[in-house]
DNA sequence: AAGCTGATTGGCAGCGCTGCCAAACTGAGA
DNA sequence: TCTCAGTTTGGCAGCGCTGCCAATCAGCTT
């Protein structure tokens, strides 16, 4: 370990290989003219001195008015739910191939934290950064566009977004899940959900859910909402508690898949038949419930697509536009 | 937006508030001496300019010799399995409330890709790298020496460790589910896994495994390894496969929860009781599964834990050191 | 009033790299 | 041999910030 040691420089390259420092910043960059026994000669120098470029002086000098370096910042509500990381999946897979490195962001659901994130991330003066939803706090916004950068708002088109927009709309996933439990004949629909005065997303997509339970002329017979994150425990907890209260009730809609999980294994406690006695309807189209014995209702929801469109965007430029990359339903066996 | 106008640097904040640029950087980073009036007036230069610091210059300047900025570099070999999101959100966490940033790179189980990873994360003149497992490529190993900041290997403890090393032995793993299950009496046991050669950590296990039961006089009857990362889908194909070539057997060890999720709903398809006609051990200790009607048979790992730890000791310096976190057997009911 | 100590403050040289521009070199044509 | 366009190369001024050190100031003491 060469704690002590001065890490090699450009400087250290150039004297080596006896070429300036300019000829080989831009043999390291292949850009600019240069012959191939310069390259070659210098390619050597780098093997033999073990150098590893400092991005920090490059992205300071390079271009240090406007988007700086080959950062990407990102920041996401939560790493505990499987979508997320869906989601940085699609986005490093992509970012990756244009060379672009991501840092990271958990907001925890808490707007003061996400502003708080934005601010720490923008001062690596990052290239473009991805929020999830549309909705933040005014002096996040502020920031955003002080900045002068890209910005894509995932996950959520229901809302006027600041730059690119890439999603679907939460509330048309909650009335296409209704249209569809109503299609099959079910009357008595309960929802069990998770906190929606943090996922706002979710509180979207049951606005939707109840407002064509309505439109229809049936109303939501009742309703479970816990205030802890979403997880299949929670669920079959929460679906315990409302069969307890309301027996009669022929479906239910789960906040998302997690929850919905828990739900089936309720029933499957309780030896209630799917669907017959109890129907189910999920969110989010997890991989896991397509193994189930019966696969489960769901929506599924194109995450990783969300996260390789905004990464190409955020690369690509062009002007400020609203992406719906729509979702699919998937009918599955439990409702 | 102002795309083409200049951002505002350290020095407009200097002008604006009428004290010099060190007055003003060191009240920014409140460290050395300044008047309460001083740092009242330049606070309130930096709302009325919006400045946001840059990093890049901070950390180029600061400490360019050697730990230079105030980032964490992480790569870890996949986001798909929620095992590696719950490391990062223990690195993270702990990350966050010392004031670092994290750079994260996804290698795909690719040796190859971890090394160029490792590359990229070095040009960032991060804090400390954290990377997964003791098993890297000499070029690997090289980088990391050369760097001379302090790394750590997450997860895993079974090999010598660059410098710090967080996790427990996975070999101990194996060895402690054929214990468990010999224990209970089953004989006739088989392994579904996933691809082996790339999931290095879940070779080591199934290694620890066959070495107890062969210790004991039992053999492994039967194995179907699948060649795709690990899925509750592929897991409940895979055990379908090895019941219909071998029916006899009397328990089935997984390479992990979400195989073993699907071996859950294999049974429940079959018809097959669990655990008397079949009995079922993973590895993890998801959440979902203490959800399951019959908690499944499994090993708790510390993966916040080992996360936390990773990211304190990052920041706190010391000595070279292995710590072994340990993990958990969760008896369940499924084996 | 002069001297002294400790708290504040500012100037300026770099950190390692890239962009700009001028210098040096190359080979073909006159 | 000389000229000229095109290619290859090097010198040097910053990018925005921090560390160092000197300068200034305030409050006491003698």
């Amino acid at each position: 370990m060469n704690l002590h040691r001065r890490l090699v420089t450009l400087a250290d390259v150039a004297r080596e290989s006896g070429f300036g420092e300019s000829t080989v910043s831009r043999v390291l960059r292949n850009q600019g003219s240069f012959s191939k026994r310069t390259a070659d000669r210098v390619a050597a120098a780098v093997v033999e001195l073990g150098y590893v470029p400092n991005r920090l002086a490059g992205s300071l000098a390079g271009n240090a008015t406007s988007a700086g370096s080959q950062l990407v910042g990102i920041v996401i509500p939560s790493l505990a739910n499987i979508v997320f990381p869906d989601l940085l999946r699609g986005l490093t897979g992509a970012l990756d191939r244009t060379g672009f490195q991501s840092v990271i962001g958990v907001s925890d659901y808490d707007p003061d934290r996400e502003e708080a994130l934005v601010g720490a991330l923008l001062s690596w003066r990052p290239a473009g950064l991805v929020v999830t939803g549309v909705e933040h706090n005014p002096g996040t916004v502020a920031l955003l566009r002080a900045a002068g950068i890209r910005v894509v708002e995932m996950i959520d088109t229901d809302g006027p977004g600041l730059d690119l927009v890439v999603g679907f709309s939460n509330r048309a996933v909650g009335e296409a899940s209704a249209a569809h439990l109503l299609g099959r004949g079910y009357r008595r629909i309960g929802y069990v959900g998770h906190d929606i005065l943090r996922d706002l997303r979710a509180g979207k997509r049951l606005a939707g859910f109840e407002a064509a339970l309505n439109g229809a002329g049936h109303g939501l017979i009742d309703r479970e909402i816990v205030a802890e994150p979403s997880s299949a425990a929670a669920g079959r907890a929460a679906l315990d508690r409302l069969l307890d209260r309301t027996p009669d009730l022929d479906a239910v809609y789960f906040s998302n898949d997690d929850m919905a999980l828990g739900g089936y294994f309720c029933c499957l406690a309780r030896g209630w038949s799917i669907p017959h006695r109890l129907a189910l309807f999920g969110y989010n189209g997890l991989d896991i419930t397509a193994a189930m014995p019966q696969p489960l209702s769901t929506i599924r929801t194109p995450r990783l697509r969300i996260g390789a469109v905004a990464a190409e965007r955020l690369a690509a430029g062009g002007p400020a536009e609203t992406i719906d990359l729509g979702f699919e339903l998937m009918e599955g066996a439990t409702a």
